[in-house]
DNA sequence: TTTACTTCGTGTCTTTTTTACACTTTCATA
DNA sequence: TATGAAAGTGTAAAAAAGACACGAAGTAAA
């Protein structure tokens, strides 16, 4: 107990609502708590950030010691800051939340983080302090930050179909899209690198595949380019 | 100093950009540090979150301490953690941006913040600490929300005419919008309640006054509508 | 009282964007 | 070689956006 303020002070956490994308649903990676309070409990990735790191590198540093993701896609959500959020003490977090692509994570069996699961996003179970609040909060933002931001890309492997991308769409808005008019619509921004290579799976017409062109995207915001889907 | 931890903590600030629309200009409100560090220097209005307060109520604390503002629009921007953003030691602070109407504040020399001034955003001067950084990104937030939230409100007097809302628009978007085509699409969301009164000013036609109808938008959204301009 | 000046307020036509909609292609499997 | 299953493709109608100009209503000064 060496550290002496002149005033209390709050502690400072990170959380991270991580999402996937797997088996047309979205995903969120939960760890088990394994002490307490809520022991056993599900809850966000997520721990106490030291004094010498910024948030962002407090975020990345607990993810990868909690679930093994590293360079993931992850941005600043929220701070949540009611009073008694946490029963010990006076604890604030700011949440974070990133996307990540399937060949990012393995299955769960490979990660040494073995008490941490998916969960889709319309099944996750009771969750420990008021992280069903950060995970609300994060479901929201992703949503609109979808229509107005290729982020989506970030939730798909490298190379993808168009009907992979659709799904996915459709899977976070809970809309459903026309094909045709889906695919006009984001071949037309141009982003989109068709491949010489197609996706064979089942017994059907194999798919194009196509991978995101960040720099064409960097290109075209700059010219006061406006993605919305 | 009689509050002892384990490890040690951050200091835990709010910082608020306070945005306000007068001489057809965009205005942000300053005020000038009597104490070091930046001893003189311009700076947001802000301070220490208390142990047991939330991050809004510090916030909103801070602004009546400093500007004599209350009960105004207020949402939290971001949350900066550089490591050397504060030279004393590890400050980390949560930024929220408000939007006041001409109503809420006085000229400057009525409040007793008589260190509060605002500034155009076109004009401020250098800023303490890294709230050059901060004003930057709420600057960025508002053109944002600007354009798909009926916010614009916060900024204008209760009663204000089209042709104020449009200035208003114009300003804090950096572009030029055609008078007949802005009103067409604003009134077609059927926010506005035209008044019985008119606005005269000057030595011309005076102007229909307008109300911004909040339960009518809360209804609207509910259906899943969707404001943009 | 007339004239000059300034901002308010309004409608139509053209272009662009969005929406609705159905059949052929390509492959794997039986 | 027939079947099933997803991939891929175009057009027409409707809606939204954009361009554009002038009379109305007031004040102030001649």
């Amino acid at each position: 107990m060496k550290y002496s303020y002149e005033y209390p002070r709050a502690a400072l956490t990170v959380d991270c609502v991580v999402f996937g994308f797997d088996h047309a649903e979205l995903q969120v990676l939960l760890i088990q708590r394994g002490i307490a309070p809520f022991k056993g409990h599900w809850a966000l990735p997520g721990g106490f950030v030291r004094v010498e790191e910024t948030l962002e590198a407090a975020a990345r540093r607990e993810l990868a010691e909690e679930t093994g993701l590293e360079k993931v896609f992850l941005e600043q959500l929220y701070t949540f800051s009611t009073v008694d959020r946490d029963p010990r003490e006076r604890v604030i977090s700011v949440a974070y939340y990133a996307l990540t692509k399937p060949t990012d994570h393995r299955t769960q069996a490979d990660t040494d983080a073995d008490d941490a699961q998916w969960f889709s996003v319309s099944q996750v179970p009771a969750l420990a302090f008021d992280h069903a609040e950060i995970l609300h909060t994060a479901l929201q933002r992703l949503r609109g930050k979808l229509r107005y931001e290729p982020i989506g890309f970030e939730l798909l492997p490298p190379k993808f179909t168009l009907s992979q991308l659709q799904a996915l769409y459709e899977a976070v808005l809970g809309t459903t899209l026309d094909k045709r008019n889906f695919r006009k619509k984001v071949l037309s921004f141009d982003l989109l690198l068709p491949l010489d290579e197609t996706h064979r799976e089942g017994a059907h017409r194999p798919a194009q595949l196509y991978r995101f062109d960040p720099v064409r995207y960097d290109h075209l915001q700059q010219k006061g380019f406006h993605f919305e889907l």
